[in-house]
DNA sequence: TATTAATCGAGACGGTACGTCAAGTCTTCTA
DNA sequence: TAGAAGACTTGACGTACCGTCTCGATTAATA
């Protein structure tokens, strides 16, 4: 008795698969994702178009492949003990990523594609749900310590936490720094108001 | 004696003007910036293509003028005597324009053509720039008035009270409600986590 | 007490019209009917476009005036006393025309002006008729001299006698002389072939 | 040990080919050169625009593979003997085309191709060079038959024998008969005027 | 080991949008 | 009212890219 062959014939080259996700994301970094051609990155990665084709269907699932392909990629999980720790860790990682590698053309870029075949949308939240993830968890080690009130808002802190950085990548195109991402996490935390407490405090320095 | 006319011939049709940036909001609202074809904008202003091109030189020139068009209009300059209440009328309005109106489309329309030409970058601040006027303002009142630290970098409180619905609206799209908001204006102003000066003062008043 | 006007208003000015046709036999002769414009005529005239849509009511219209206008200045009306002399001079004067002036360019443009306006063909006649009037005359004069037979098809005779120069104008291109008028008016007058005639005569003489 | 593909990819369909240059023809007799538009042959061929670009770069030269593809198409080689029945032949068969076939709207088409861009003008000659060879040939056999004087001007008298018939087609537009090619045939072998010759025939007669 | 079938590079193909250019009309201002 | 400047509609031009297809050649499992 014969098994029933999986799939007879020549068998895709995993080499080929790489190098087009990896020829995507040159593009995408170098000419943004309006100007990528499908052309250029079947020549860049020494491949005929329809090998590309044959793989995604178009151009925003390739852009998306190759977004989700680069995303996931270690995020942290701290555990300094504080929230103020934990944070810290979580925003000076993404200002990393946002500063030291091609995200900032590559999330734009995921974007558009989205903007173009909105059915691409689910899959193109995997990109920043596992970031998501990670502070959801350290807000509620924080809860469970007492260090944030129990009836917190979680998802809203995550985006207050993630926005401000967002905004600059996205939109404002300002510098992110390390300095803007402490910062941050600092009035994040502690709040923008000086509040009656502290007011309390200083009275009784007096 | 006649005084030289400024620029003989012809005087563009006004009203032209404003029903080319007027499809081309329509056309960005209901199909995208991808989708945006400049015939289909010359055919919904009832007007010839080279008509839009004597004004604009080419697509995303065209888009960014439709939304600096639309993006100064009326922006509040709240005084409600506290921080937390002129944060509120502002955010609430940020909500506002971005349910209400078409800037929900509009917006990463923008994005996408400054994305295919960069020079527009700069021109592009304009869409944002007078709302960030408007908090700035806010903010420095607040600290005129020792509501906040008067070391604050208000930049980066701007971006912390913006941040948050520019990344729901952009990136995980979900909803922006009024409810959100307001939570978010609190959070920001009171900080997240739970402060050992409020306990001194709930240990005081037992 | 004032004459009422014949015709009320500014009087056009001749000297434009002249200008207008100039420019547009410059026009014709350095670029061709195809790629002459409507507006770098006007531009060349010193002139605004409608006022050269005012006299010409479109392009083929416009060339075909500018031909006309060329064409038929000074035709010769030779009288040699010989037929074969009053052919040479015709031939002989066409080719002057062909070579030392821009009939070259305008001949051939005024084809293309009748093909796009075929009602122009009438006016279009024009040009050579009067050549063809001078050539019907000499013909006629040489049968009642009884130098031509007088059964003799006129109008073949006429096509006969001008064809060759204007196939190497329009079709073939090959160079137009002085020794290719007179060559070929002793061919046509005497014909190709040698007669058995002249063979008679040969032996008698012997 | 394999062969090197002479050229890879996919071949060019010649069906297409065929096609285009035949919707190119029936365009070019329909509505004339100028009024010729590339995306009605495209529509007219069945076929996409870029797939007429692809073979031919812009439209004159379209316009001249269409010519040169149905002009060469069997030219008589007549050997009737005698030089009259020869060029009889082929003035008989230049009428028929110029009357029974698109000739009429292609040669002019030709020119005006010709006329835009004149670098196409080598390759438009192939168009009637096949004729003139086949009149060639008619006198220099009539030559060595001593039917035609030996310093006979071989080129200027093709010129003769084609030359009304040109005319005709493109400047007077008079009708091409059969009779007329005759008419014309007779008149140039015999030439126009009454020879001394015939006189002292006729002298003899009485 | 020979067959079979899918993969690969190259490139033709239909379609659609881009941005340019010319024709011919219309409007505004000046002389 | 003529004339100059130039806006305006229409529609063709030639280019670029998308996504599909066909071609010939290669490669790897199966028989």
């Amino acid at each position: 008795m014969s098994e029933i062959s999986s799939t007879p014939g020549r068998k895709r080259n995993p080499l080929i698969d790489e190098a087009i996700l990896e020829a995507t994301l040159d593009e995408l970094a170098e000419r943004g994702y309006l100007n990528l051609t499908m052309d250029a990155v079947a020549r860049r990665a020494g491949v005929g178009r329809p090998t590309v084709y044959r793989r995604y269907p178009n151009k925003p699932a390739l852009v998306l492949a190759a977004c989700t392909s680069v995303a996931a990629r270690h995020v942290p999980s701290p555990n300094t003990g504080s929230l103020g720790g934990d944070v810290e860790v979580l925003l000076a990682d993404l200002t990393r990523v946002f500063t030291r590698t091609r995200a900032a053309q590559i999330v734009p870029a995921l974007l558009s594609a989205r903007d173009e075949h909105p059915e691409l949308g689910a899959a193109a939240e995997a990109v920043w749900d596992e970031r998501r993830r990670a502070m959801r968890e350290v807000l509620e080690h924080a809860r469970t310590r007492g260090e944030v009130d129990s009836n917190l808002d979680i998802e809203i802190a995550i985006d207050l936490l993630y926005g401000p950085l967002y905004l600059r990548l996205l939109v404002t195109q300002a510098p992110i720094t390390g300095q803007l991402a402490s910062g941050l996490a600092d009035m994040a935390l502690a709040g923008l108001t000086v509040r009656r407490a502290e007011n309390g405090l200083e009275a009784k320095e007096r």
